[in-house]
DNA sequence: TATCTTACAAAACTTGCCATTTGTAAGATA
DNA sequence: TATCTTACAAATGGCAAGTTTTGTAAGATA
């Protein structure tokens, strides 16, 4: 029974819509409640029906995004291409998806630093999702004897030999330069060790 | 001609000397230039006959502990020995350096990524060192055909596949897990690749 | 009964002032 | 003449006031 004529998920999505425009706009730090509230013709006390606090607002700004980055990633895990190809195109996809947030939503890009602790339960199920969409490129490329080995530890080796092209802080640092064929270059030598 | 009895150089070292001191047991922050100045027995104007700011003597810091990680690293580029085995080293070295600043010396560590920049001179000297080092062991290995390719490019491909293990950021996250046995790991598969 | 408002308490963030620290200049000393 | 001191100016840091923002509780409304 609403007052706003909107149900809980409809002002919820409409609340992290506001919140990540101001975002944009002012940075993370000058986001308030109150003027999201405004945004959404309530009062800022009504916000704390939907939201535990502000940093579970903020929160489901980030899991926003990090849902959108899982599902890029999963469309490159088609089981009728060469595995190979597919962890390539994932590797490339997760770098580019993180560059592609820091060049051209760098407020946003602060945001999400800023919430996505480790332990925050949905950065958890991103990474978990991760290691498991891997893990299954893997397992496919043992199965077809591309490579050999363990399948976990092919996985935690691409994710550690990979850092520099995925982490936060190392894509910042490198954001002037394409870096998309040192990767692919890596990721062949990496490949050819498994062999 | 000094007052002191210390030439300039023995004035600059002992300064050095109490700023780690002071680093290390109240954090960089609270360094005091007159503190400095007191222990050394003059007044803190004194210092900038030597120091041209206040930076400059937190630069000094960092860079006597750069040298120090160049000395270590340049004790693994042996040619008597196998390339392979002195890139692992290195490498492995490289990752011990970071970590032990970090698990034995967080105060002086904090001053560390406060004053490294990747713009000052030795900072940049530093990297160069670096590069050089491990251009020439592996050029050796090229020499000994125990890997294909072009040198740069394999340098450039060693320490983007290491970064994990020896950037700060990673560093600091990982502390607790001792991890030389995935990074010897990783560089066997990469001198694999490279065969 | 879930959602909202009003009213209020707690926490975090400004603002302005004073104390400390940093940096400079002019002159003393070895 | 390089190094140092004294004296001073500029910048920074810390604290206390008031203000804004966040969070809570009690009750109204659909």
């Amino acid at each position: 029974m609403p007052k706003t004529g909107l149900t809980s998920e409809q002002l919820k999505q409409k609340a992290i819509a506001c919140t990540i425009e101001r975002m944009r706009k002012f940075g993370y730090e000058k986001v308030r409640l109150s003027d999201i509230a405004k945004d959404l013709g309530v009062t800022h006390a009504a916000l704390y029906s939907h939201f535990a606090d502000k940093a579970a607002l903020f929160d489901a700004v980030t899991e926003k995004w990090l849902l959108d980055v899982d599902e890029k990633l999963a469309a490159h895990c088609d089981p009728s291409k060469n595995p190979l190809e597919c962890i390539t195109n994932w590797c490339v996809e997760l770098h580019k998806a993180k560059r592609e947030k820091v060049q051209f939503d760098p407020e946003l890009y602060r945001a999400f630093n800023f919430c996505a602790q480790i332990d925050k339960p949905f950065v958890q199920h991103h990474i978990s999702t991760m290691r498991l969409q891997l893990k299954e490129l893997v397992e496919r490329a043992l199965a077809q004897k591309l490579i050999r080995g363990d399948a976990q530890e092919i996985v935690e080796q691409i994710l550690d030999a990979t850092t520099s092209f995925h982490h936060p802080s190392l894509v910042v640092y490198f954001i002037e330069q394409d870096r998309e064929p040192a990767l692919r270059k890596l990721l062949q030598v990496l490949f050819r060790g498994l062999k």
